[in-house]
RNA sequence: GCCGGAGUGGCGGAAUUGGCAGACGCGCGGGAUUCAAAAUCCCGUCUGGGCAACCAGGUGAGGGUUCGAGUCCCUCCUCCGGCACCA
């Protein structure tokens, strides 16, 4: 640091021994710790108010710069509210499973527990030396045994629970909603009673992996009597409606981690989130929790939170809800290889003679799409690699090419299926579908640009009106057929801006068509026949009146002749009984004729995954279940919580090759002891795999409410207290992962009865990141800022090399060394110093630079603070203190203080706050005699920013206690109000001239005032004036002519 | 590609939501104090012209609405964040 304050007289403002003084004054008396009803000293006259951060993961490097942030800011309004009167919950813990930790147990051979106790030690320790008012009494770390027992609890809450998507809920204000997760044995009951059908409980909201479980067992027990099923058959189907539920389904398999991955923990680019680690694409027996069961609420409670609106978009992104319809395709009769059997009419004939749709339920193609009218448009269908279907229907012939794609396919990494050149590939499966709309046999193909994850896993391609349908299909030669017509501007666009497809044209057997359209009108007219040179002139030029003539024919005949596709609404075409229908009406439409004909619904789709909630390693939550040795799982007895992992020293997972068939052993799975349960002289077995690193994050907030209850997660009165949290303060990192999954865990704790609202988090406040500089050379290569060395004004240059270097803005991170820690800040200007700076470098929302070269100014304000209270020679009280009353200019600047820094307290905008304080002590500074009342009411405003600081002075002031609960200082504001003011006077809105006005000076007055000032006379002679504004309070504005 | 957010002095940022652009801080320049320095205090600091009062221009670029635009509308550029073959 290169500007060491130093102290020099006996009474300087010494931060390095006000500041642990009072931290332990706080610590000793427990200043901050809040009483819970209920509980000896809780106030039940105060309201509450819930202040929470988003509790950090000890890493090894401690806290950076960046955390703090929004530490400040929680903290600079919880002692505000304590001030206001609130009781005030502002608790602070440790999220401290996780994968680093486990890491680096691999690497250095020391216990997860270890490293982790030492860091939270730290963090706990820099905590502190900033002063903030957490009721430390309160902390948690997620992995002590004590919390993750509940964490425990909690799964098994989901795991004996299902879904009722049709029972009547209501939130906390009596809004009522469809759907709530139950008891399971509730299910189990109703099932007996036969009030819920065997079908019903079988039927599964897509979506779920579970769908892609029991087939076999779905049509073995479909349409039987609960009575009829086997035991064995009773539990899968009971176990199939778990909220918490066992499924093999395709994971995010990190080889590197030896991990499976959360969809949201895999980056775009198919690296793993932390570490960047290729991630592959297998099957696994998995944990899952139905998440996708709460979309809809997840989605529609979003509204009622006071959210910024860019998280709530991107959750509501991540939901992604669409409408649009389920089809069914049937697949053609006569089997792959043999003779075309259905035409359009005998498709027809036989449906209604039968009076049936079509096919048995095993022998049809669902799909999903948000285009129902479109469906006449559908040329051919795709399935997806993994599709369970596409074995059964492949052909002899087509069966070695399709075998080998889809092997492929199912390998590739999430890389190179989502790689940016995404050209489009796939393979004919021999097979045929048929239309249901109007009978037409289309190919089915099997192209990975299809995802089994999302809708049903196949699509009915219509390519006319899609463009991935519209690349494949001309890469692949597939027919088109055009159904929608798109606006007559489409046409100009798509022709002059891109033009027609030469390629294709060459295929289709029209040679150069538009090459030698280009050239002139009569080519052109040639070329599409049937035209005249003058439309031919007019498409080239652009023209409105070729469309309905020209373009549109040879666009419902082939719309491939055109290089874009369009996927606009429009107006129906090609589509029997509903041409001439918009895109709307068709759509409303064709959901109930579909269902009228046997041959589809309306449905909503979800993006939205179910949560894959297994990983394969040490540090984390164990599974509280018992596998048996028929394949059945149990879940344990609350009572036998918590499952504690055992002791181990070897965490590595064991290895195996990326694209190995091979299963990966958890480390719990080498704990054999601990693994394996005999009872009643079986042998079961515990899970070896944990729960993913957000599981303790879901329900802290809970846990916080009552910390050291030892016989329930949270009493509920106190949760009903407490919740829910008021004010949130945490990264924007965690918009669609965290702050979805602790939604989903409330609302399911709400449904079950455990907690009063259902949602969690009220206003939420993203904080922004604070970066750093860091410096780039000519080539523009990063370097590591210890590299960097400044010459003479604002010039850079490399240490080693001597090339010259440009400062940038860059984010914190190891590699450019450019960390900086509140350390080093505090042990310089100490912890009040750097509160105030983190809080006036700008909005609490927007990220910024740290600039070290700034924070003596907020020093230079503690100082100056400091000397209106110490006289610095003596370490007395300054003698210009008076017991006088204030004069009105002061009086008028106090409660403008008052005034503003209590309303931006409130709009958590702590700079402008600390910018009043710089102007309070400009005006304060120079007085020679300075109130005693003025100067304590000052004190108690800056005392939230700066603690210790005002601790100390209110000390020195005379009091004998904290002024943690002195009353904020009430705003008058009536003393608050300027008398005169300033009025700006335009002329033709350019300020000429400003007056000094009554602040209650009303427009005649103003004007007058304008008009008579000499400057404006002078400016106005010989102009006509045509208007006058006025603007009370703020300015006169005379428009004139020549 | 799609969806968000943001562009204001040398730097961080203000601007009562359509009303005096650049508050406040940093930095820089000048001065006071000092044997000297640190610390402290005072003055100046958007750009161009003028000794000055003052004049002209100015909030990423261009257009528009308005008595009046950093703020609202349209087009474009740049940076940051999210999603990405989602049928």
């Amino acid at each position: 640091m290169s500007e060491q304050p130093r102290q020099q007289a006996p009474g300087a403002y010494n931060p390095g021994v006000i500041e642990p003084k009072w931290q332990k004054y706080w610590a000793e008396h427990k200043t901050f710790s809040v009483a819970n009803p209920g509980d000896p000293g809780f106030d039940a006259g105060k309201p509450k108010h819930y202040v929470l951060d988003m509790f950090p993961y000890p890493s090894g490097a401690g806290l950076h710069v960046g955390h703090p942030l929004g530490y400040c800011a929680t903290d600079i309004f919880c002692r505000y509210k304590r001030m206001k009167g609130f009781n005030v919950l502002h608790p602070m813990g440790f999220d401290a499973f996780g994968l680093p930790a486990e890491q680096h147990a691999i690497e250095t051979g020391v216990h997860p527990v270890v490293t982790t106790k030492e860091n939270i030690n730290t963090y706990r320790t820099q905590l502190q030396m900033l002063g903030f008012s957490y009721d430390w009494d309160r902390e948690v770390a997620t992995c002590d045994p004590p919390y993750y027992r509940w964490t425990l609890w909690i799964f098994l809450q989901m795991f004996n629970s299902w879904f009722d998507e049709q029972a009547d809920a209501q939130d906390e204000t009596g809004r009522a909603y469809k759907g709530r997760a139950r008891p399971i044995a509730e299910l189990q009951s109703a099932l007996e009673r036969g009030a819920i059908g065997v079908d019903d409980a079988l039927h599964l909201v897509r979506g779920g992996a579970a769908d892609a479980g029991p087939r076999g067992l779905k049509s073995a027990a479909r349409s039987r009597k609960w009575s009829e099923l086997t035991e064995q058959e009773r539990r899968k189907v009971i176990d199939n409606q778990r909220l918490a539920y066992l499924a093999e389904v395709p994971v995010n398999w990190c080889p590197a981690l030896g991990t499976v991955l959360a969809n949201e923990e895999v980056t775009a680019d198919g690296l793993s989130d932390r570490g960047n680690h290729p991630v592959f694409r297998r099957p696994l027996r998995q944990w899952m929790l139905r998440i996708t069961k709460y979309a809809e609420r997840l989605l529609t409670d979003l509204d009622t939170l006071a959210w910024p609106e860019p998280i709530k978009l991107m959750q509501r992104n991540w939901i992604g809800r669409s409408e649009g319809a389920d089809v069914d395709f049937p697949i053609a009769t006569g089997g792959p290889g043999e003779p075309v059997v259905g035409d359009e009419q005998a498709w027809r004939d036989r449906r209604a003679a039968d009076g049936l749709p079509s096919q048995p339920e095993e022998f049809t193609i669902r799909v999903y799409t948000t285009r129902p009218d479109t469906l006449f448009g559908a040329t051919y269908m795709v399935l997806a690699p993994e599709h369970p279907l596409v074995n059964k229907i492949t052909a002899d012939e087509q069966r070695e090419a399709v075998t080998a794609y889809v092997k492929t396919a199912i390998h590739k990494s999430e890389l190179d299926r989502t790689a940016d050149t995404k050209e489009k590939t796939g393979v004919f499966t021999g097979a045929y579908a048929i239309n249901p709309v109007n009978g037409k046999r289309i190919p089915i193909w099997v192209a990975d640009y299809v995802l089994m994850g999302y809708g049903t896993g196949a699509i009915m391609a219509v390519p006319a009106h899609d463009e991935r349908d519209f690349e494949f299909a001309k890469e692949f030669d597939l027919p088109m057929v055009a159904v929608v017509q798109p606006p007559e501007s489409w046409f100009h666009d798509a022709i002059q801006r891109v033009g027609l497809d030469a390629d294709y044209c060459k295929r289709q057997g029209k040679p150069n068509l538009p090459e030698q359209m280009t050239k002139s009108a009569t080519a052109t007219a040639g070329i599409l026949g049937g035209i005249t040179a003058q439309d031919a002139r007019a498409i080239l030029d652009g023209d409105t009146g070729w469309v309905r003539q020209v373009a549109l024919p040879i666009y419902a005949q082939d719309p491939g002749i055109f290089v874009e596709t369009f996927c606009g609404e429009g107006t129906a075409l090609n589509s029997a009984g509903f041409d001439g229908l918009s895109t709307g009406e068709f759509k409303a439409r064709i959901a109930a004729w579909l269902q009228e004909k046997g041959l589809g619904r309306g449905t909503v789709n979800y993006k939205l995954r179910d949560w894959i909630f297994s990983r394969q390693k040490y540090w984390g939550e164990p599974f509280p279940v018992l596998h048996d040795p028929d394949g059945g799982t149990m879940g344990m007895d609350e009572r036998d919580l918590p499952l504690e992992l055992p002791e181990m020293e070897d965490f590595k997972p064991t290895p195996v090759a990326d694209d190995s068939d091979a299963l990966p052993e958890p480390p719990l799975g080498r704990a054999r002891e601990w693994i394996t349960v005999e009872r009643e002289g079986k042998t079961f077995r515990h899970d070896a795999n944990t729960m993913p690193q957000w599981a303790g994050s879901c329900w802290y907030y809970l846990r916080f409410c009552d910390p050291a209850n030892p016989s329930e997660g949270w009493n509920k009165d106190v949760e009903k207290y407490w919740m829910p949290v008021d004010v949130y303060v945490g990264g924007a990192e965690h918009a669609v992962l965290h702050l979805m999954y602790a939604r989903f865990w409330h609302k399911l704790l709400y449904d079950l009865g455990h907690a009063s609202t259902i949602e969690p988090f009220g206003k939420l406040i993203n904080q922004g990141m604070i970066q750093a500089f860091a410096y780039r050379d000519p080539r523009g290569v990063m370097v590591p800022t210890d590299k960097a060395v400044e010459c003479d004004s604002g010039t850079f240059k490399h240490v080693d090399t001597g090339e010259p270097l440009n400062q940038v803005i860059a984010k914190i991170s190891k590699s450019l060394k450019n960390v900086v820690r509140p350390d080093d800040v505090v042990t310089d200007f100490g912890a009040d110093t750097f509160r105030m700076y983190e809080m006036f470098m700008g909005p609490i929302e927007a990220s910024k630079p740290w600039n070290t070269r700034d924070v003596p100014g907020l020093y230079r304000l503690a100082n100056k603070i400091w000397r209106l209270v110490v006289d610095e020679a003596s370490g007395e009280l300054s003698p210009a203190l008076t017991d006088d009353q204030p004069d009105e200019a002061l009086n008028r600047m106090l409660h403008k203080t008052i005034r503003k820094i209590g309303q931006d307290i409130e709009a958590f905008k702590f700079n402008t706050a600390i910018g009043q304080m710089f102007a309070f002590i400009n005006c304060v500074t120079p007085l020679e005699k300075r109130p005693r009342s003025v100067i304590e009411m000052f004190v108690l405003l800056v005392s939230p920013f700066a603690p210790h600081l005002g601790e100390e002075l209110w000390q020195r002031l005379g009091h004998d206690e904290s002024l943690a609960y002195q009353p904020w200082p009430e705003c008058d504001a009536e003393l608050a109000r300027d008398k005169e003011i300033e009025i700006a006077v335009q002329i033709n809105g350019k300020v000429r001239t400003r007056l000094s006005m009554p602040a209650d000076a009303d427009d005649d007055a103003l004007e007058s005032a304008a008009r008579s000032d000499p400057r404006i006379t002078a400016a106005l002679e010989g102009k006509t004036i045509r208007k006058v504004i006025t603007v009370k309070g703020r300015l006169v504005n005379i428009v004139c002519g020549k």
